[in-house]
DNA sequence: TGAGATACATCAAGTGCTTGATGAAGACCA
DNA sequence: TGGTCTTCATCAAGCACTTGATGTATCTCA
């Protein structure tokens, strides 16, 4: 709130504000800072607690795949990675086809770092299921799921190339 | 449904991906990056847009605002506004009452480069309204709105740290 | 009126993640 | 069987953003 003298928002109708996607955006936001904060206390950082749960969820997923579901590069993962086995929170094993791949597993320490992380978290699913009431939750979750599976058909549109656009392709 | 575990048994990947959190995050990250990548075609990357989209909203917001609107620190939006300033985006002016408080504006030309944005984040939003049917998108962007409201009033839980849990935070 | 509180802006230093490029190994197929 | 394609992993360089700290201006209240 700024200091303007009338209390009503000059927020003039807009129809940002009605979009799902900004409030998808502003949801997600929130939450990641919401649990980022408790997380970081116990010395987890929320990065590292995508690693964990992923591999809790997936064991023996390679890098390559982690870096698509946590959404990030794979050297990004390959630094979370190092640090997360420097620490003795995972481990890497060698694939028993391809020698080359990496699998990753949790160790019983990265478990039960994983443990006090999911105490938090499931905290804070819980609060919105009880905020929401169970239908809406159910509601909610069938929603985005429908949101996740319907966005790889999406096709931007063309923005007059050609013109604007020399040869540039990938 | 399944007849509970043990308490404390390890969490498995069915009940993680039922979670509101996991899946909001999912299609947060996927739609940023379904976005991200034609708008970097015609040069405006994802943090510009949020920027100028922004301002167009919310003309004459400062940085300090700009930034928890956005969810970065203010010293990233100093970058961001020095940036957009430098290619004539945006400008800024001095606030009538705070002298040392910089108001931001959207100047013509970043009006109309935020025009071209718009073509491509708008043509998602219909895609995405188009895909669920107008009752439940409108059903979306209701329970999201109870999310982002209801978020702040979490507390974490407290995890055997020596402080005591305050009754209410306000 | 003046001390403390609050909010904005900005400087400095460090970190995490990105884009870009390279090498190695299994998969596909004539 | 050898060429081509795909995937994984990793090195190197650069940039975007963070944490931490400082200075300034306005507001609050004794």
């Amino acid at each position: 709130m700024s200091s303007s003298p009338a209390p009503d928002a000059p927020i003039t109708g807009e129809q940002i504000f009605t979009r799902v996607a900004w409030a998808l955006r502003r949801a997600d936001l929130n939450l990641q800072t919401a649990k980022e904060r408790p997380l970081r206390e116990i010395g987890i950082p929320g990065s590292h607690y995508s690693v964990l749960i992923s591999l809790q969820v997936t064991p023996g997923v390679t890098a390559a795949e982690l870096a698509r579901v946590i959404g990030v590069t794979p050297q990004a993962v390959a630094l979370l990675v190092a640090k997360l086995t420097a620490s003795g929170m995972i481990e890497r094993r060698t694939h028993p086809r391809h020698r080359s791949v990496q699998e990753l597993h949790l160790t019983d320490a990265g478990r039960e770092e994983l443990a006090k992380a999911e105490y938090i978290v499931s905290d804070l699913e819980r609060h919105i299921r009880d905020s929401l009431g169970d239908k809406s939750y159910r509601q909610l979750r069938e929603l985005l799921g429908q949101v996740i599976d319907e966005l790889p058909n999406w096709v931007p549109p063309q923005t007059d190339r050609g013109t604007v656009d020399p040869a540039a392709d990938q």
